[in-house]
DNA sequence: TTATAATATGAACACTTTGTATATTATTAT
DNA sequence: ATAATAATATACAAAGTGTTCATATTATAA
């Protein structure tokens, strides 16, 4: 997590200084806030900034590198796990339990003050651009799974890219929500919720009980 | 579209400072665009800035409010029509012609600098948070509207709000692929796989001619 | 056309923030 | 203990901000 090769005044000043950043944009927005407001806030020297970072976009990206690759790291190895265990069974089912999305969801109300940060896009584009660019790369990977299990004489109706950047928006769309309103349902229930509207469509979720005109093709 | 009581020197001013901010953006990103660049490149006093706006994020949002209301004045106007039109048919059929979807990749295209400027977050929280906020308050309309032809007497499996946020994320990310990949389709083939994930699911776009597992209920 | 009201401009100003340099002190690792 | 590393205070130049003011230009309506 954090990087055991630094002199342990280097690691305590970094924390400082990323808690401190993080505070003051929840408090009052990512341009307004200074270098000085950082290290004020962090009780250390303006200059001790510059000895670690280039500037406050070099600070917050950092931060988000670092709690990007943990979730990344671990949903994989999850994933491992899961697409090892599905093999075994229904494949296009909805999987329950220890999916992937759901550990967005707890990852996301574990570590829920940097999710907000990036999800209400502070720091502008690169910030934005990565998260999405790290969620439609890994829904590439599971829809492409997907469909070579189901389908490996049907080219698909949809291009996968659209797929994924569709799947990834959605994601992304039900999180900021989540966090942006307190989160008022727990983990499992979001990710169950997700997993219905994507896998099964709007249609089922707006009338649950009619099964009637599902066969219909557009 | 323009306002027509300002002075015609006005209107200029503002046309030039909002056309010449646009491409600063996108040229070199919000954060690293000064007043200065702004007026230089509009060929303007630096002080005639500030006889028409606050800052840089003002200029921003103004610009960015004059189009949101031009499409949401728009998109008001066909969907009263439709909402007519759709009575006498099949509700929950995904209404192929002349749908609000499809007018907003229309739209998209038409401005597509504004929409890239927007949809990459740039300006931060208040421009990204106001495009989400109409996107999922339009899609809660929408919805419900839906909802009440159809199941007067169940309740959603789902809450609204979710489904509206869902159905906001999966558009804006469709539509932020869409554009920073150059638009690689027509807007009517975007707005119909659109219409297809929404509401049949992602189940039925990864493997269009299985019809077999839709009757199961998770 | 002309009067006058509204706009645009350049120069100057105080102020904030940034990023760097330097000399000094404090802490860590071994 | 000591050599290396990190933190600090101070100072500085550069860039950007937002405002004021006197002056010039342009639009509008009588």
């Amino acid at each position: 997590m954090t990087d055991k090769s630094l002199d342990r005044r280097a690691r305590r000043t970094r924390k400082l200084l990323s808690e401190a950043l993080f505070a003051l944009i929840l408090e009052k927005g990512y341009d307004a806030v200074t270098i000085e407001d950082i290290t004020r806030r962090a009780d250390l020297g303006r200059t001790t900034f510059y000895l670690h970072y280039r500037d406050k976009e070099d600070l917050l990206l950092q931060s988000i590198e670092e709690t990007a690759d943990e979730l990344a790291s671990r949903v994989a190895h999850l994933y491992e796990e899961i697409s090892q265990t599905e093999m075994n069974q229904p494949p296009s089912e909805p999987s329950a339990s220890a999916s992937p999305v759901l550990f967005v969801f707890q990852h996301a109300a574990e570590n829920a003050d940097i999710y907000r940060i990036i999800l209400r896009g502070e720091g502008a584009y690169q910030v934005m651009h990565r998260i999405r660019e790290i969620a439609s790369r890994y829904a590439m990977g599971f829809l492409s799974a997907r469909f070579k299990e189901n389908n490996a004489n049907n080219a698909p109706s949809i291009p996968l890219e659209v797929i994924a950047n569709f799947f990834a928006g959605s994601l992304l769309g039900m999180l900021t929500w989540w966090l942006e309103s307190g989160m008022p349902y727990p983990p499992a229930e979001m990710a169950h919720m997700f997993r219905q509207m994507t896998f099964l469509g709007l249609q089922q979720a707006v009338q649950p009980l009619s099964e009637a005109r599902l066969g219909k093709k557009g």
